[in-house]
RNA sequence: GCCCGCUUGGCUCAGUGGUAGAGCACUCGCUUCACACGCGAGGGGUCAGUAGUUCGAAUCUACUAGCGGGCACCA
C-alpha cells in the first residue's frame, strides 16, 4: 500500500462528506435504536446574504465537535440547519443590484421586488451553506430551513394573532428610532451609540412679558422649531418664579409655557430644557405628561416640514441646523456655542444618524413574555449560561429594563404583517386573507404594508423549525434543544427573545444550556471587520493548513476572546501530519493484523507498555468526555494531543517497534501489530469530533477486522468512523499500577538520553547501562522492559542489581523510585565537571526539600491542613531526601 | 454614571486554594528503517501592583494601575 509521506487535507476533504450526506449519517434517522437518548442543536441560521466568517467558523466547529460526539455516543442526534431571510441586508442587497441596472425598487414595484428577491436567493443567496459543508459541519440537510419558506411564514402568522388576540401587540402612534436613509423603524437594539464631539448651543428664548429670558441648552437647534414648552426642575429656586409664564418661541409665531418636571437635571446646562415631543424621546415622554402638543419639523427623510417655517420647509436637518443658529445669532439670541462630546444614535446597518420620529407602529408588549423568562431563571436556573458570569447577570438585567418591541419595519423583504384594514379603517388581523374576509364580511381589504422585524421569526427558530404549530414527532422528539453557541452579541436580541417566545408558545424553554463562545480577534487584538478589512478568512485558512487543523485550533477558542494566531494552526497541521504518519507506521507493518476488540481488554501475561497504553487510552477518554459535558473543548483537545503524541507516538509506538518490524512472522508478532492498530483505532475514534476528515480517510484504511466497527445503533449503516462508539472510560482499565512502572521505564530512558546528550555521546554509540535498584519490584520492571530500554537508551548491555556497583568512571543519576543509573564513561569523564553536574541536581533537590520541611516544621500546618495533604508532604520529603543522600554518596564517591 | 471581563515565560493562550503548564520562538545534538510539518536533550516565569483572608494564594477578598467589553444618561 502506497502512503505518502506527507498528509493532504484537500484530498481527504473532497470525498467523504458528500459520501456522508448521500448516505444520511447526519439525520437522526440513521439511529435505529428506539430508546436512544436525543441530542439536537438548532444553528444559528446565518443571513441568507451571509458568507463564512471565523465567527461562523468557531461556532459550527463547537456545535460539529458535540454533534459527532453525542452521535458517536448513541443519541438520536440532530443539528438542524438553515438561513435567516435578514430583511433589510438582503434588500440593501437586491435593491444595490438594481441600481446597477438603473433601476430602484419602487420601479419594479413590491411584488414584482420580492419575485427578484427570491430569484437572487436562489441564483446567488445562501453562499453559507456550500461553505458549510466544507467545514465537515454535520448538519441535517433533509431537515434545512429557511425563515420566509411557508411553514416558517405559517408560525409567524401564528405567533402574530396568538399575540395580537391577547393583547399583547398592538399598532400606535409612539416615538421611535427613524432611519432616513433606510427609511425604516428601528428596535432600540438596532441602535448603534456613537460618541462624537459636537457642540452644545445656548439659545434664549424671550419672556412673553418683556421682562428677560430663559436660556436653554441644546445639541440640535433645528427641532426649537417643533419647541412646545420649556422645562425646568420644580425644586429650582432659579426658575421657581417662571414656572407656568409664557416664552415667546423664536423664529416662530409660537408661544410657549415653562412647565415643572423632575426630569429636568438643575445641574446640566442652564437647567432649564427646551421641550420638542415630536422630536426626542425623553421630550415625548414629558409631553405626554403634561399634554403638550407635538408639532412634526422634521420628515421621514430627515427634511424640515411645513410646520417648520416657510424659510426652513423642505431644508435638510444639518442645513436647518446652521440656518436656525445664523439666525439666533442674528437677533442676538445666541448665548454661546461650547464644544461638547455626546453620543449620537446612528442606524446599525448604515450608519445614517437617526431621526427620533412618531410614527404608526405594530409594537409588542413584553411584560408578560419577560417575566416567563425570568421566572425560569429564577426557579430552574434556565438556561444555563456557560460561561455563568457574566452572562446570567447581563440577561436578567436586560430582561428586568425591557420595554416595548418596535416589531413592524418598513421594508418589502419580510413576513407581511397580517393585519388587514377594511374602507372605514378598521383593523383585521388574521392568519389569512381569507380569515380576515371571513372575519371583516368583506372582501375589500388592504394588508398592512410593513413587515416584521426580522428577528421576530427568528425568535420561533427552536421551535418553528420543527414544525410548530403542529404537534409534530420531531417537535416532541428535539425541542427542547440541548444547547444554543452563539456570540455574545445577539444575546438580548436573539437568546432571550427564543426563551421568551418558547415559554409563551410551547410552554418549554427552547434550549437546557447556552454556550457563549468568545471572539476572535485580529492579531492586534482589534475586532474583525469588514469595514476595517482586518478579517481573516476561514476558507484560506482551511486551503493552507486544512479543515482538521482549522477545527482543532478553533475548538479551543473557548470563551474567552483570543487573538488570532496562524502559528497555533500550523502547529495543528503539524499535528494532523503525525497522526497521518503515525497510521503512515501502523500500516505499513499491518500484514497479517487485524482491529480487534479483544485486545482492549485486560489479559493476563500482557506487557508493561500494551498495558500502560490501554490504560492512558481509558483516562484520555474520560477526560475527553467530562471536559465536552461541561463545554471544556480546549482540555480536551489538550488531552487529545498529548495522548496521541507523546503517550501514543513518542512512547507506545516506539516501545512496540521492535516487536512490530521483527523481520519474522511469529503469532508474536501478528498480536503486537494488531494491538497497535486497534490502539490507533480507538486513538482517531477520540480524535474523530474534532478532526473528521482525517479520521475517516485514516478509519477507511485500516484493516477492520471483525463486525463490531459501528455503534449497536448505526448496526446496518455503511462503513464509517462517524458511527462507531466513542471510546469509553473504563475504570478497571486505569492502570495506576502500569501508569507507575511505566512512569520509572520512562524516567530511566529520559536520563540516560540526559546524560547522553551533556557528555556529548554520539547518538549512534551503544553505552552500558549499570542499574541499582531497592526494590524487587523496580528490578522486575527493568528487567522485563529490557529490550524496550536497551533500544531507546541505545544501550550495549543492561546489568540490574539492588546496589549500584558502577566503575568510579561512570555518568550517574538518581531516578524515581529511589534506583540509580550509571554509565561507564572510562576516559570521558571529567570528574571535577561529573561532581558540578551532579551537585547542581542535589543542590535543586535540597532546595525544594528545604521549602516542604519548613512547610511541616510549621505546627499549624500539620493541625490544621488535611492529613492526606500532611502525608503526602512526608512522603515526598522521604522520596527527596533519599536521592539527596544517594547524589551526596555518588558525589563523594568521585572525590 | 453603573456593571463586567482580562493582566501567567519573547509571542499566543491553558490552569483557578496545596510541587507553575502547552504550542510557537530560542539553545545544543541528530538524514535513528512513520513523520525535518520530524527525533532527542535543554534554557527561560517572584502568575500586573498593594493590602488582607488562610496552616498554605497565580487561584479567594478589597483597593490601585493598564487594556477591553456591556448598560444607562447625554437637553
Amino acid at each position: 500500500m502506497e502512503i505518502s509521506k506527507q498528509y493532504d487535507p484537500k484530498q481527504a476533504e473532497e470525498h467523504h462528506y458528500a459520501r456522508w450526506e448521500q448516505r444520511g449519517y447526519f439525520a437522526p434517522e440513521i439511529n435505529q435504536d428506539p430508546a436512544a437518548p436525543v441530542f439536537s442543536i438548532a444553528i444559528p441560521p446565518p443571513n441568507v446574504t451571509g458568507s463564512l466568517h471565523m465567527g461562523h467558523a468557531l461556532q459550527h466547529t463547537m456545535m460539529d465537535v458535540l454533534t459527532r460526539y453525542k452521535r458517536m455516543c448513541g443519541y438520536r442526534t440532530l443539528w438542524l440547519p438553515g438561513m435567516d431571510h435578514a430583511g433589510i441586508s438582503t434588500q440593501l442587497m437586491v435593491s444595490r443590484e438594481l441600481k446597477k441596472e438603473g433601476l430602484t425598487r419602487h420601479d419594479l414595484g413590491r411584488e414584482k421586488f420580492v419575485e427578484r428577491v427570491w430569484k437572487w436567493k436562489h441564483d446567488s443567496g445562501g453562499q453559507i451553506t456550500k461553505q458549510m459543508r466544507r467545514e465537515g459541519a454535520s448538519v441535517d440537510w433533509s431537515r434545512e430551513k429557511f425563515t420566509m419558506a411557508d411553514d416558517l411564514s405559517r408560525a409567524v402568522r401564528h405567533v402574530f394573532v396568538s399575540l395580537y388576540e391577547e393583547g399583547l401587540i398592538y399598532r400606535g402612534n409612539r416615538i421611535v428610532n427613524w432611519c432616513p436613509n433606510d427609511q425604516t423603524v428601528l428596535s432600540d437594539l438596532e441602535v448603534l451609540k456613537d460618541p462624537q464631539p459636537g457642540k452644545l448651543y445656548y439659545l434664549r428664548y424671550p419672556a412673553k412679558n418683556g421682562n428677560g429670558s430663559v436660556t436653554v441648552a441644546t445639541t440640535r437647534p433645528e427641532t426649537m422649531l417643533g419647541d412646545t414648552a420649556v422645562a425646568v426642575n420644580p425644586n429650582d429656586d432659579r426658575y421657581r418664579d417662571l414656572v407656568g409664564t409664557t416664552l415667546l418661541l423664536p423664529l416662530t409665531e409660537r408661544q410657549i409655557t415653562v412647565v415643572a418636571d423632575e426630569f429636568v437635571d438643575p445641574h446640566f446646562g442652564t437647567g432649564a430644557v427646551k421641550i420638542t415631543p415630536a422630536h426626542d424621546p425623553n421630550d415625548y415622554e414629558l409631553g405626554l405628561r403634561h399634554n403638550l402638543e407635538q408639532v412634526v419639523v422634521i420628515d421621514a427623510h430627515a427634511k424640515m416640514t411645513p410646520a417648520a417655517g416657510a424659510s426652513f420647509a423642505g431644508l435638510d436637518r444639518y442645513k436647518a441646523r446652521e440656518k436656525v443658529v445664523a439666525e439666533f445669532e442674528a437677533l442676538g439670541l445666541l448665548e454661546k456655542v461650547v464644544d461638547y462630546e455626546f453620543s449620537i444614535s446612528k442606524c446599525e446597518r448604515c450608519k445614517t444618524v437617526l431621526e427620533p420620529l412618531i410614527s404608526l407602529q405594530w409594537f409588542l408588549r413584553m411584560e408578560k413574555l419577560r417575566d416567563l423568562a425570568l421566572e425560569l431563571l429564577a426557579r430552574e436556573k434556565k438556561p444555563q449560561f456557560v460561561p455563568e458570569v457574566p452572562y446570567e447577570k447581563v440577561y436578567a438585567t436586560w430582561l428586568e429594563n425591557l420595554r416595548d418591541w418596535t416589531i413592524s419595519r418598513q421594508l418589502w423583504w419580510g413576513h407581511q404583517i397580517p393585519a388587514w384594514f377594511t374602507k372605514d379603517g378598521e383593523v383585521i388581523v388574521a392568519r389569512s386573507l381569507a380569515e380576515a374576509e371571513m372575519k371583516a364580511g368583506t372582501v375589500d381589504l388592504t394588508q398592512d404594508q410593513d413587515v416584521l422585524d426580522t428577528w421576530f421569526s427568528s425568535a420561533l427558530w427552536p421551535f418553528s423549525t420543527l414544525g410548530w404549530p403542529e404537534q409534530t414527532k420531531d417537535l416532541q422528539t428535539f425541542y427542547p434543544t440541548s444547547v444554543l453557541i452563539t456570540a455574545r452579541d445577539i444575546i438580548f436580541l436573539w437568546v432571550s427573545r427564543m426563551v421568551m417566545m418558547g415559554l409563551k408558545f410551547v410552554g418549554e424553554r427552547p434550549f437546557d444550556d447556552v454556550f457563549v463562545t468568545g471572539t476572535i480577534l485580529d492579531k492586534h487584538g482589534q475586532r474583525m471587520s469588514k469595514t476595517k478589512g482586518n478579517g481573516v478568512d476561514p476558507l484560506e485558512v482551511f486551503d493552507k493548513f486544512g479543515v482538521d487543523a482549522t477545527r482543532l485550533t478553533l475548538a479551543q477558542v473557548g470563551t474567552t476572546d483570543t487573538r488570532w494566531n496562524e502559528k497555533q494552526v500550523e502547529s495543528y497541521r503539524n499535528f494532523a501530519n503525525k497522526i497521518w504518519n503515525a497510521a503512515r507506521f501502523c500500516l505499513m507493518n499491518s500484514e497479517g493484523a487485524a482491529i480487534n476488540a479483544r485486545l482492549l481488554e485486560v489479559a493476563p501475561k500482557v506487557a508493561l507498555h500494551d498495558r500502560w497504553i490501554l490504560s492512558r487510552l481509558n483516562r484520555t477518554s474520560g477526560t475527553v468526555r467530562d471536559a465536552l459535558g461541561s463545554y471544556q473543548f480546549h482540555e480536551a483537545v489538550q488531552a487529545l494531543y498529548h495522548f496521541f503524541w507523546d503517550d501514543f507516538c513518542d512512547w507506545y509506538i516506539e516501545l512496540t517497534k521492535a516487536e512490530v518490524t521483527a523481520e519474522e512472522a511469529t503469532p508474536g508478532r501478528t498480536e503486537a501489530r494488531s494491538r497497535l492498530l486497534t490502539v490507533l483505532e480507538q486513538a482517531l475514534r477520540l480524535l474523530h469530533p474534532f478532526m473528521p476528515y482525517i479520521t475517516e480517510e485514516l478509519w477507511l484504511q485500516l484493516p477492520r477486522g471483525d463486525a463490531y466497527v459501528l455503534h449497536a445503533a448505526y448496526r446496518g449503516a455503511g462503513p464509517t468512523i462517524m458511527l462507531t462508539a466513542y471510546p469509553e472510560a473504563r475504570l478497571e482499565l486505569m492502570d495506576d499500577r502500569a501508569e507507575k512502572e511505566m512512569e520509572a521505564v520512562i524516567d530511566l530512558i529520559s536520563r540516560v538520553r540526559n546524560i547522553r546528550s551533556e557528555m556529548n555521546i554520539k547518538p549512534g554509540e551503544r553505552v552500558e547501562l549499570i542499574i541499582g535498584a531497592p526494590t524487587e519490584t523496580l528490578r522486575a520492571v527493568f528487567e522485563n522492559n529490557q529490550n524496550q530500554i536497551s533500544r531507546l537508551a541505545r544501550a550495549s548491555r543492561i546489568v540490574i542489581s539492588e546496589q549500584l556497583d558502577a566503575p568510579r568512571a561512570s555518568a550517574r543519576a538518581v531516578l524515581v523510585g529511589g534506583a540509580e543509573v550509571a554509565i561507564p564513561l572510562e576516559g570521558l569523564i571529567d570528574f571535577a565537571q561529573e561532581r558540578q553536574r551532579l551537585a547542581k541536581e542535589k543542590e535543586k533537590l535540597a532546595e525544594e526539600a528545604a521549602k516542604l520541611e519548613a512547610q511541616l516544621a510549621n505546627p499549624q500546618f500539620a493541625e490544621r491542613a488535611p492529613v492526606e495533604k500532611v502525608n503526602e508532604i512526608r512522603v515526598r520529603i522521604g522520596d527527596i531526601t533519599q536521592r539527596v543522600k544517594q547524589l551526596q554518596q555518588t558525589i563523594a564517591n568521585l572525590e
